[in-house]
DNA sequence: AGGTGTCAAGCGTCC
DNA sequence: GGACGCTTGACACCT
């Protein structure tokens, strides 16, 4: 089992997510940008590698306007080199990536064109992955997206959208379950009929399930993965106290990771902490484990 | 230097 | 029909 955290590392003081605005774009601007990011990316790496943290997701944000039209600038060619050596740095470590495009990333849009831009920005998802030297282990991740109205439609439009995407996106994407409308249940019916894995999210099935346990919901999540994927990756986060629901916690809670890890049973996985303060939770969760001998 | 309004993108919910 | 939250984090302009 693998241990990681998203993004961000708030030990090293630099990120990986630098960015600018629209207006202010330029070649020198951008080439500048993704310069620092790849270069804090490095850091973030050696640090996951010396601290046995081998799961990590890279920022959406490492190349700022990759799928906008703005961007007409040669990153991947002149970046060809660096994303290469940091692709040794991972594989060398053993180490897994996962990448999640944000909420604007909606294949199942009724609107043509919402379709066109999230496929432009899964297409960028995967070069970065491609260009790192990942193998299919390397997945992305997204939600099942809009309702409008009829979920069953919608559905079935994710399934025959997802056809039309390119294969470098088709082989390294999954689906996975969120807090609101697409459950586990909904998931396993893409899962289906489009062939992609899903991604069990623990914190999302606590808040939006169709009553199943998790060790029961995990285990059939974890059986659309095939071997070229890798093993099951699973979200893993809890409830901040006194927040409205669905607030990520600030610190993991131990209490409550344990159960978690107890619920799962002998299932293997890689874990992502969706927590906030990021490598230092990961951390604790890896003494853990270690403890428990789960790693 | 520090404070703060705003940012490419969309959905659903609440008012 | 408009504001808001979503892992908001980070920029960029203001004082």
């Amino acid at each position: 089992m693998n241990i990681g955290y998203p993004c961000i590392n708030r030990s090293l003081g630099c990120t990986a997510s630098h960015t600018f605005r629209l207006r202010s774009y330029s070649s020198a601007r951008l080439f500048e940008t993704v310069r620092a990011n790849l270069l804090c990316l490095r850091r973030v790496l050696e640090f996951n590698r010396e601290n046995n943290l081998l799961f990590f997701r890279v920022t959406s944000d490492l190349v700022p306007f990759a799928s906008h039209p703005v961007c007409a600038d040669p990153w991947p060619e002149a970046f060809a080199a660096e994303f290469s050596s940091l692709g040794a740095l991972i594989k060398n470590s053993t180490m897994r990536i996962s990448m999640h495009p944000d909420q604007f990333t909606l294949i199942n849009s009724p609107d043509a064109d919402i379709f066109r831009r999230s496929a432009a920005e899964l297409n960028y998802h995967a070069l970065v992955l491609d260009l790192l030297g990942l193998d299919l282990t390397a997945k992305i991740q997204i939600h099942g997206g809009g309702v409008y109205g009829d979920k069953s439609k919608s559905l079935d439009r994710f399934c025959r959208r997802f056809e039309r995407l390119n294969k470098k996106i088709r082989r390294r994407l999954v689906v996975e379950n969120d807090d609101r409308q697409y459950t586990v249940a909904d998931c396993l019916q893409i899962s289906r009929r489009t062939g992609i894995p899903v991604l069990f999210d623990s914190f999302h099935h606590q808040l939006n399930s169709n009553g199943e346990d998790v060790a029961g919901a995990m285990g059939m999540a974890a059986a659309t993965w095939g071997k070229r994927d890798g093993p099951p990756m699973v979200d893993y986060s809890s409830q901040k106290k006194g927040e409205r629901s669905g607030s990520h916690t600030e610190s993991i809670d131990l209490r409550d990771f344990a159960a978690f890890i107890t619920a799962a049973g002998s299932l293997d996985f890689d874990i992502m902490l969706e927590i906030k303060d990021k490598e230092k939770s990961a951390l604790l969760a890896r003494n853990f484990l270690a403890k428990v001998k789960r790693i």
